[in-house]
DNA sequence: TATTATACTACTATTTTACTAGGAATTGCA
DNA sequence: TGCAATTCCTAGTAAAATAGTAGTATAATA
């Protein structure tokens, strides 16, 4: 029941693009410095935001990425599940494929779907926005 | 962040001893008939939660498993963190040792404490009697 | 046209998952 | 007392997922 380093690097990964969004897109290189993570890596997981649309990609010199929109446009569940893929904790609840045939008579199932709610009501709830804000509070606060 | 086989198979093995609770034990062999399971993988299984103290073993002929409590005295959370480890989303949540450096100013932590949260909520409040009651709820309302 | 950046694809070591297999220990009963 | 039924214990293993690395192609800019 962990969140993989996919999807907890793709979110600090679009943290850190909303935290450095002027005019000048910002290079994978320098997130992965500020972050810490392998830029190779990031490289991948951002490939995959990119294709759905989350930045934008500018090539070449002075290239980089950028929010497609404002912060508080994309909830961490959209971001989550992008690169983690579905976060239902059993896959029954995920599509029609994986239903079991004791579905109808399944109490753990009620169990299941009480659980994705909470999940959701969290993930689907919760923007970058609020991240950006939370993120700014804590740097206010933190004296060395 | 799905719960594995190991989890799930413990909860419908406690349900079905919850269910099956007279005099005699119940036997893993019938268990794992009636669930579908494969019988070696529950005794590793059921293994564990004899050594956690949540079940009875009875040896020999006409041996088996009892529940050592009531339904009640169960949280879905006790058995799925006994099977599966720990429930928190991210490992920083889990102990100390895997606190990251970036801890003081890390806006996800946050966000990783309220699905935590939320986690807790339903598992930490579902018992095992919540469950044989939903059990029995869907058998009466199943008809073919 | 050299340089700087993203884009794409393939490979890989490690860990986790989901079991299977086989035998040892215990106990009830004929 | 011995056999059969049951749990107990340990080891092994195939397949999938995780967490990357590596290398090259493509595009844009100065």
């Amino acid at each position: 029941m962990k969140i993989s380093t996919k999807g907890r690097y793709a979110l600090r990964l679009m943290l850190d693009l909303a935290l450095h969004d002027n005019d000048a897109p910002v290079r994978i290189k320098d997130i992965a410095a500020r972050q810490d993570i392998s830029d190779k890596y990031l490289e991948q997981i951002i490939s995959s935001l990119n294709k759905a649309g989350y930045v934008k990609s500018i090539r070449g010199p002075q290239g980089g990425y950028k929010l497609a929109k404002d912060p508080s446009g994309y909830t961490v569940g959209m971001i989550l599940r992008l690169t983690e893929g579905s976060l239902a904790p059993v896959a029954c609840l995920d599509d029609e494929v994986n239903q079991c045939d004791r579905q109808e008579t399944c109490a753990t199932l009620k169990l299941w779907q009480q659980l994705d709610d909470a999940i959701k009501s969290v993930v689907d709830t919760v923007t970058l926005a609020d991240l950006v804000e939370w993120q700014e509070e804590k740097i206010d606060n933190y004296v060395i």
